[in-house]
RNA sequence: GGAGAGAUGGUCGAGUUGGUUUAAGGCACCGGUCUUGAAAACCGGCGUAGGUGUGAGCCUACCGUGAGUUCGAAUCUCACUCUCUCCGCCA
């Protein structure tokens, strides 16, 4: 979430950001809200200084012999009087909280500002696309007539938007997941975290999922747990309510977990493959730094997630969202698409987002500058390294071959035990 | 799933016949004295959030979470969560 003291210091700035999100809210009547409070609050905290005080004077009016009958008296008098406040606070509160909870971040100055996706700003494009010499096939196309997708069973057995890899096709998806840990803790210095595949509600809400969201995500019948809509949410939470210190950062995980997400709203789009599924398999990069550092380490981040692409092979281009793109909590956001020839056009493939402090603020998640000095709270970042499902996609379509064989990458040849074609 | 024990500031830990405890004390940490330097010793400081004030400061809340009893709750009641021990079951 924001910081409160934006809304009431600088709301022409919150009011410019959410315009540009294209995000209707009320600061002024927020505004109103939070003077209210205050003003209750003042009150209510003389009514419990006289309480606190009168309080010590019983037992000591005892000890002494004096009647304390009119100081009872006077006692349930302020009781009542600080019950009746307290409720209104906490009325206020719930009001405030239900606001504040619902304001995206603001978005970072160098983001343009844009309706939709189209107004996207393309950063830098690696590797042309293939030239087909022959009538490309889509990766369902591929994947089922070679045995290694299977697209009804799943229907059968679960429903619509899920998957059975099978044989090869079981193997390339666990080569690449295996392939992008280690690239990220080998050579880029995260550390490997696998994480719990379902979380509790605050943990949601300390990344930001909900409470506005909550359509979008499973929940667990019986429980009040969620299944993960990415590893981002477990993972940021590990540090939830702690103060970090100094010298651990910036701390860095990679993580595997599979993904959850109810796709409501989607209902139409990208219906066949395994673009959008219910469940897909993700390498997600996470990291806590300190706040003048957050830029410049989503510039590596960014440079993580693309040399999977690039040692792969997948031609892709980087883009910064604009406002109206931008997700919920991130103040800016690239992303990365990879040429999918099925759809002639470049794919989402990662999301790489700095959230600045909105969720550590949320989550409470914070560091020391020195041993005297007062907690501030990190910055958070995290992106797709990368998507796993989409990049099993794109190398079926980009490594297809005439005859109907699927190439592997070189660097996956090891992880499929030799195995350099699928046939 | 059953039985029992527990959860207190960065950490250990006292406080649980409700009220002069304002959450003691140790350790760690920070500053100082001493020392060539360090250690030790001694002195002082040392939680978080919110509110208020130009400011020093003052006030309020927080003892796992949430309700309740009471004029007043770390302390009493109820529910829940988590941890530990034992038993059962299980990959």
């Amino acid at each position: 979430m924001i910081d409160i003291k934006t809304v009431r210091n600088n709301p022409e700035v919150l009011k410019k950001a959410l315009e540009n999100r294209h995000a209707k809210f009320d600061i002024d009547g927020f505004l109103a809200l939070d003077e209210k409070r205050r003003g209750l609050l003042v009150e209510v905290e003389q009514l419990k200084n006289k309480q606190n005080t009168n309080s010590k004077l019983i037992p000591q009016y005892k000890k002494e012999g004096k009647d304390v009958s009119a100081l009872m008296e006077e006692m349930k008098a302020l009781s009542d009087a600080i019950k009746e406040l307290d409720a209104k606070v906490n009325a206020i509160d719930e009001e405030i909280e239900k606001i504040v909870y619902t304001i995206p971040n603001i978005p970072n100055e160098t983001v343009p500002v844009g309706a939709s996706d189209s107004d996207n700003l393309e950063m830098r494009r690696w590797e042309e696309p293939r030239k087909f010499e022959f009538e490309p096939k889509a990766h369902w196309d591929i994947g089922e007539s070679l045995g290694i997708l299977d697209f009804s069973t799943a229907g059968k057995v679960t429903g619509a938007r899920f998957t059975f890899y099978k044989g090869l096709g079981a193997r390339l998806e666990r080569a690449l997941v295996n392939f992008m840990l280690d690239l990220h803790i080998e050579k880029h210095g995260y550390t490997e975290v696998f994480p719990p595949f379902m979380v509790h509600r605050n943990s949601m809400v300390g990344t930001g999922q909900l409470p506005k969201f909550e359509e979008d995500a499973f929940k667990v019948w019986g429980t009040e747990y969620f299944l993960i809509p990415t590893a981002e949410v477990p993972v940021t939470n590990m540090y939830r309510e702690q103060i970090l210190d100094l010298k651990d950062l910036p701390i860095k995980h990679a993580a595997y977990s599979a993904c959850f997400r109810a796709e409501a709203g989607a209902a139409g789009r990208d219906t066949r493959g395994l673009i959008r599924q219910h469940q897909f398999n993700k390498v997600e990069l996470v990291k806590f730094c300190l706040p003048e550092t957050s830029y410049d380490e989503l510039e590596s981040l960014t440079k993580d997630a693309e040399e999977v692409l690039q040692l792969l092979g997948l031609p892709y281009r980087v883009v910064k969202l604009c406002t109206g793109d931008l997700g919920f909590s991130s103040a800016m956001t690239y992303d990365l698409e990879v040429w999918m020839p099925s759809y002639n056009r470049y794919v989402e493939i990662s999301s790489c987002s700095n959230f600045e402090s909105f969720q550590a603020r949320r989550a409470g998640i914070r560091f020391r500058r020195g041993p005297k000095d007062k907690p501030e709270f990190v910055h958070t970042l995290n992106g797709s390294g990368v998507a796993v499902g989409r990049t099993t996609a794109c190398i079926l379509e980009t490594y297809q071959q005439p005859d109907g064989s699927v190439k592997i990458p070189e660097p996956l040849i090891k992880y499929m035990n030799g195995i350099d074609v699928i046939k």
